[in-house]
DNA sequence: CGCGATCTTATCGCATGCGATATATTATGT
DNA sequence: ACATAATATATCGCATGCGATAAGATCGCG
């Protein structure tokens, strides 16, 4: 018989959103998503990038993307320019604003390792164990 | 400076999609997404249940639920009856065709679990690590 | 050169998730 | 009994995700 308790699918769809409502009041106070965080971090890791390279880093396609960094310019934090050389290419980068609000964001690392009720070192072994699970899974699908 | 890979929540994140590209095409074949397929695990489990009792067990609340069950009455699986002792209830239970799916997805854990391209033994390791992330977390929140 | 294949982004429709709010029912305190 | 609070579900609006498809630009091959 099926239990949910026992598939490791519901372990990491809970655990998901579990981390979801502990990031949610977070990104509030510095008005993005969820997914908004993760690609503003991409960016801010590497400004000047592809819509197409922050979807390889992402796991997200376009149809995501495009009405997602929409919303991001729109509230200033990025500009869309399609490029001059190959006008299929799209380039997003940072404003002003945009590069201004990683010094707001730098703090929430540590609240939420401070949630997870587990030192640093605990979190490196899950973390690498769910960037292998990802790998497996990935790989499968070729 | 933020980087995205080291993120225990994207680590989460991304490998939520991941699975959910695994299973995407298996659950197809039986005419269910991913959601609605953990709401039936949990009634097969335990057929006869609330609306509330659902979202606790799947950590949903009804603005999720709600639509979703009734996509699943639409399609013949179950049915919902307002209960008359407490007419605020909703009780779900499987019709006929609903528990006969069971059977057809009695085969998926399998694929899973090959898929993850890990032991048994590991997964149930890492299933409970993510729990106790998961609790940890949700306790946080009180 | 020309034209079909490929690439890059965008659009559409549907199904989640969730904060906020609404509605209806039941419980409670005086 | 009756106003009020608490409970259970439903509705609404918005932001993802994603399969399918479209649109436009570039590439490659004859």
């Amino acid at each position: 018989m099926l239990k949910l308790d026992d598939l490791l699918c519901f372990g990491v769809y809970s655990t998901n959103h579990a981390m979801n409502k502990v990031y949610s009041p977070l990104l509030k106070n510095i008005g993005l998503t969820y997914t908004q965080y993760l690609v503003m971090i991409a960016l801010w890791e590497k400004d000047r990038q592809l819509v197409g390279e922050i979807g390889e880093k992402l796991f997200l396609a376009t149809n995501t993307l495009t009405p997602l960094l929409k919303r991001l310019e729109k509230n200033g934090l990025i500009e869309r320019i399609r490029s001059k050389e190959d006008e299929r290419q799209v380039t997003v980068h940072l404003t002003k604003k945009g590069k201004h609000l990683e010094s707001e964001a730098i703090c929430i690392p540590e609240k939420i390792l401070e949630a997870t009720g587990m030192k640093e070192s605990e979190i490196e072994v899950i973390c690498s164990q769910f960037i292998q699970l990802r790998q497996n899974l990935l790989g499968h699908l070729k």
